[in-house]
Parts: structure tokens; sequence; C-alpha cells
DNA sequence: AAGCGCCTTGAAAACGTTGTCCGGCGACGG
DNA sequence: CCGTCGCCGGACAACGTTTTCAAGGCGCTT
């Protein structure tokens, strides 16, 4: 059979190769892998044992090259945060059963980065993008937009799918948590000022306090940037009001642990002394001391829903214009009714 | 000078589209874009602006296929843990710079997984592999090896140059502090059985308790995975020991974290109770309660050189059999002299 | 003044696939 | 018994590059 096996030494086999093993043309082969209801199953198995026993991997490169589908889809992230990698998983679990892979686009906040990401598309390396910032390509330009579906974030470009969490009623509920608890002063420590699961957490925070009657004066509203070090900085101006909070809810758990921190190092305690609640649910949010009340966001199938979206959208199928996940209220340790004395000092006007 | 110019609208501009709007020949534009040095400056100008107007994007498959590079390397790592994303931020910076692209590789620790992701280089889509875990591909037969090179973790076959970090030493200088602090029952959480940086831990923890003359009672050493809960579960038997350790190592900062928690669970506290080192120095690190003392590993600088070394390898230069990058220990509030009585009572023989 | 090189550019052949178009062959119907 | 239809599988033209080979033009040396 095997007759001419030379150069198959130094790279790796070809379909030719394959082809002449068998003495078939490198259509059946084709064939063979990608639509094996034309082959007579008979040959088909020929092909496919040919196939393993050579050790053939299809070229992705020439695959890609003329069908035009790289048979990938590419997540761009700010960061490589905890928080994105579980996205990327969920994303990546998605589009393994539809055959794509998944590829991950570093930005890493700077525009440059951000353009090179989104050029993989016009380069042929991805058919389509996640993205988990809004791409500042609006700003440079009329670039055309590859196929996108946004995730948390919505784009200024209207038609394009976004798959969010529904983050300002979770906060509202957090928020509620700690009135319920019996606060009265609750400050909310800001994420980055530019994304809108930030602002959205704000909305919800201030819609529990109207509603529960509490004015929310505007020095509990404090600015971060979803850092452990702004949830540090924020903590240490918030105990400085002539009525500090006796609760803080924060726009996500490396800020509460931030908060966490400062307080320790001012001798509070947290619950007993203040209460604080984050956001995300972290891995980590059970085991820190105390085990951090938090909002669940539900990471996994933020990525899941954004892969199937944006593959049904490269299949030609429609495509939801905007899809919501719910998230859960995590009640641990970090959260207890104010102490006496607080309770009894009236709430400012 | 545009005259035809159909067609541009469906897909990107082609690179014979960018020669047509010039007059020139294709080959023109190709090395405008990657032998600059060939071309006439003047030249090479009106070329690279007909490409910034058409805004061109050479197409990666294609150039992939014809030149043999797929000019990108792939990071294979177990999971998506910030230990290995920052390899992974490490390995992009000095790629980039040598104008490699670098994919990431999800193996999950799944076998299947794991060669799929060796596979992407005989298909093309990269260069060669620098992996975080020993490829069970070896197990699986006699594959040719894709360039290669590991980070943390040797391989069976020797000429796969190594990248690791000094963790025999760096093991030993954490026990050292520990003794220092005038602990005699120092005990030792063990990272994943499989890893060799836990054997390399666990052996610089051995080498300290014996040049201080202390003898390492086994059940001192107490295994573990490197994820929080064996972190937790390895303390409730520690202190279950007639005589508890006053101090325990732990292989990484996640066990540290279970150690905490569950120590806290328990009643007591670190460090006056009882003394917690970690390794790793994670970025929560400085800020859980209380500051953990940690093993720094410089995890950037190893993503760094592996990718040097791989490139270096690619491009046929010369590289290092092994790399070995120190550690360095940073002292922060998880770990203080032993309790008066603790220390008062015997060490046991 | 002629010849020799170098510098710059063009033409064309791959790279490994997929997919379209065709042809051959067996079965079935008239 | 012959014609037609359908199923299988082969040939070959792309896909968008890089790269080799060749050629034209210009300057310098002898």
């Amino acid at each position: 059979m095997a007759k001419i096996s030379v150069k198959a030494r130094t790279s790796s086999a070809t379909i030719t190769d394959v082809a002449r093993e068998l003495g078939v043309s490198i259509s059946t082969v084709s064939r063979a892998l990608t639509r094996p209801q034309l082959l007579r199953p008979e040959t088909r198995a020929r092909v496919l044992a040919a196939v393993e026993q050579l050790n053939y991997r299809p070229n992705l490169l020439a695959r890609g090259l003329k069908s035009g589908r790289a048979g990938a889809i590419l997540l761009v992230v700010p960061n490589l945060s905890p928080f994105f990698m579980e996205i990327f998983a969920g994303a990546e679990e998605a589009a393994h059963e539809a055959g794509f892979s998944v590829l991950l686009g570093h930005s890493a906040e700077d525009p440059a980065r951000e353009i090179a990401c989104f050029d993989q598309v016009a380069s042929g390396r991805a058919d389509g993008i996640i993205s988990a910032a809004v791409p500042s390509i609006y700003a440079s330009g009329k670039r055309p937009l590859p196929p996108l579906v946004m995730v948390m974030e919505r784009c200024p470009e209207r038609t394009v799918p976004l798959i969010r969490v529904d983050d300002d009623t979770g906060a509202m509920r957090a928020t509620e948590h700690l009135i319920g608890l019996g606060h009265r002063r609750i400050a909310h420590i800001c994420g980055n000022k530019k994304a809108q699961s930030s602002a959205r957490r704000l909305e919800g925070y201030r819609r529990a306090l109207d509603q529960a009657g509490l004015r929310a004066q505007p020095e509990w509203i404090h600015p971060g940037d979803y850092s452990v070090q702004s949830g540090m900085d924020a903590v240490r101006r918030l105990m400085l009001l002539k009525h500090p909070p006796t609760a803080i809810f924060c726009a996500n758990d490396e800020m509460a642990y931030g908060a966490i921190h400062a307080l320790h190092l001012l001798g509070l305690r947290v619950p007993q002394d203040i209460s604080i609640a984050g956001c995300d649910d972290q891995n980590m949010a059970a085991y820190s001391s105390p085990p951090l009340t938090t909002l669940h966001i539900p990471r996994h199938d933020l990525g899941r829903r954004a892969a199937l979206e944006l593959i049904d959208k490269l299949q030609g199928r429609d495509v939801a214009h905007e899809v919501l996940l719910p998230t859960r209220l995590v009640v641990r340790e970090s959260t207890a009714a104010p102490a006496a004395a607080s309770r009894a000092r009236p709430a400012p006007r």
C-alpha cells in the first residue's frame, strides 16, 4: 500500500498523503472528514483508518482559507481576572459543542491592542467576537463591524446583541437585604466609571433606598474602579464622615475585600461594627474572613449564552437582541444587624 | 486611481485589491509589508498609504499556509486560575515584542483536551507550545513532539527546555523564617501530588527542618491539592494531633486561605495562635485578613522567559536547557512568634 | 565605451484545503 | 434489451499569501 512515504518525516501528513496511501482522491478524504454522508460507509471507514494510522490532522489554515471560516470565535477581555476567565470557560463549553474554538484576546484596556483584537476577524483568524468591554473602535472611525456579541456592556451600535445580567434588580435586592437588617446609613462604592454594569448597580442601590424612604446622601456614594485599592481608599474616606455608614454595598468583591481590609486596619470589625456586601461571588468569597455576602453573577452562563448567540449569528440564524440573566444574593457572614448604638443614632436627614 | 472597486463591500480587501489600486504587482505589496528593505522607500510609502486607505489586513491564514509559520505560540494550562493567567500575560508581553501572538489552550486537566491542544501545532494554528503541566501525550504513544518549552514541570523527554522557579530553596527560606520566629512544630500542606513543584516545595521544607535539627514528623506532612478546600481539610486534621503544629507552611496561597478560614472556624487566631505561610503571592495576599506571608513566585517572568525560549527555539537559535528563576519571601502578618504556652511546650522527639 | 552588478520590480508557482462539475457504473423501468 | 436516474468518487480550480526566478535599468569600473 504505502509506496511513497518520504517527506512525511519532516512536516506532518497532508490530505494528499492519506489519499495516496489509500489510492483514492483527496476529495474523498476531505469528504470523509467533513461530509461523511456523501460517502459509502465502508469508504469512509477506510479513510478514517488511514487518517488514524498516519496521524493526519487537517491543516486548519488551508481549510479556513478555502472555506472562508476560521472555526473560531474570539473573546475580548480588558483583563485576565477570574471574572472574565469564567466567562471564557463558559464560552468554551458552548463553542466546543458547536465545533468552534475560542480564542482569548487580551486588550489590557489599551485601545491599540483592542483594535488588534478586533482585526483578528479581518485577518481571518476568527469568525466573530464576543466583547466584554465596549470597543473604542467606534471612536476610531467607520470600520466595518465584525460579527459581534457584547457581554455585560451595551454597544452604541444598537443592533449588536447584548448578554447581560440583571444587575439593577440584583443590586436592589442586596441593598434591601442591608435595609432589612436594620441599616439606615448605607454607602455604595461604585465600580469603574466607564462600566455600564457599575452604573446599573448604582441605580439598583438608589432604587432600594428610595423605596425604603431613605434619602441617599451624595457623600454615601463613593467612586471606585473595581480594584482592591479603590475599595480601601473609599472606606478611609467614608469613615471620616460625621455620620459614617453602618453598611457598605460594593460594586464588586475585590472592592469589598479592600473595604474589609481597610476597616481592619482602622480597628473595626466586620460585620459587628459595619456590614459589607459585594458583587460577583468570586471563588474566594466563601472562604474569606469573614465569608462575604455578595450578589452572585452567573459568569459561566454569561459566557455560554454569548457564545451560543454569536454562533447562531454566524450561522445565519436569528439571535435575541438582548438576553437578561438573573442574579442571586448569597448571604454569608459579612453582613449583620447594625450595633445597637448605631441603630439608636438617628439617620441624617 | 481606483478604477474597479466592487466586491470590497462584502469581504475585506485582499492584497490584490491593494495592488490593483496602485497599479503595482502583488509581490510589491507583500514586500512592503514583510520585507520593507527590499523596496524603494517611496514605493513602500505609497503601498502603505493604500493599505491604510483600503483598510487592508493581510489574511493570516493564507500567510501561514504559504509560509508554514502561524506566527502564534500556544500556552497550555490545566486551569484558568490567576496563577496561570499571569504566566500568560508574561508570555504575551515577550511574544508580542517578537511579533508572535499567544493562544490560550485550556486543557482542564482532561487528557483528551490536552491532546487537542497539542494538535494545534500539527493543525497549523500554532508554531510551538508552552506547557504548564506535563503532557499525558507521552502516555498516549510516540506522537512526534511539537516545539515545546515547559514551565514549572519537567518533561520526561529530557531534551525539552524547562523554565522553573527555585521552589526548593524558596520553600526552605520560608520554613527557616518560621523556625527563626521560634516555631518548632511546623506542618506542611502539600500541593497536587502530580505536580513537581509540590514535591520540590516539600523537599525544601524538609531540608530546612533537617538543617535546624528538627525531625520532621510524618503526621506534620499533610497531602493537599492546591485547592482552598484541601487547605481547610488539612487544618482540621492537623489540629486534631496530640501536639498540633504552631505554624503551617502551605504549598500555595489558596490552601493558606483555606487553612486560615478553617482555623477561624475553630476559634483560633492567625498569627497569635498559629502562623500560616503560603506560596505564590497572589494579588489578594496583601489584602487578606491577615495579610499573608508568602513565597513570591515570579509568574510574569516565568511566562516571559518561556515565550522567549520557545521563540528562540522556533527561530533555530540555541536555547537554555533549564532556566531557574529566584523566589522571594514576602513577610506579612500571618506569621509571628508562637504563643508563650506553645513555645514552652517541648517539641516531640 | 562596453561590461558587470546591484537595485527594484513583475510573473508565476506553490502551500493544503474545499467545493463544483463531471463521469462511470449499477439498478430499475419501459 | 436499452435508456435513464442516482449514487459515488475523481479532477481541478480556487482561496490569499510568500517566495523564487527573471528581467529591466542604472551606475560604476576599466
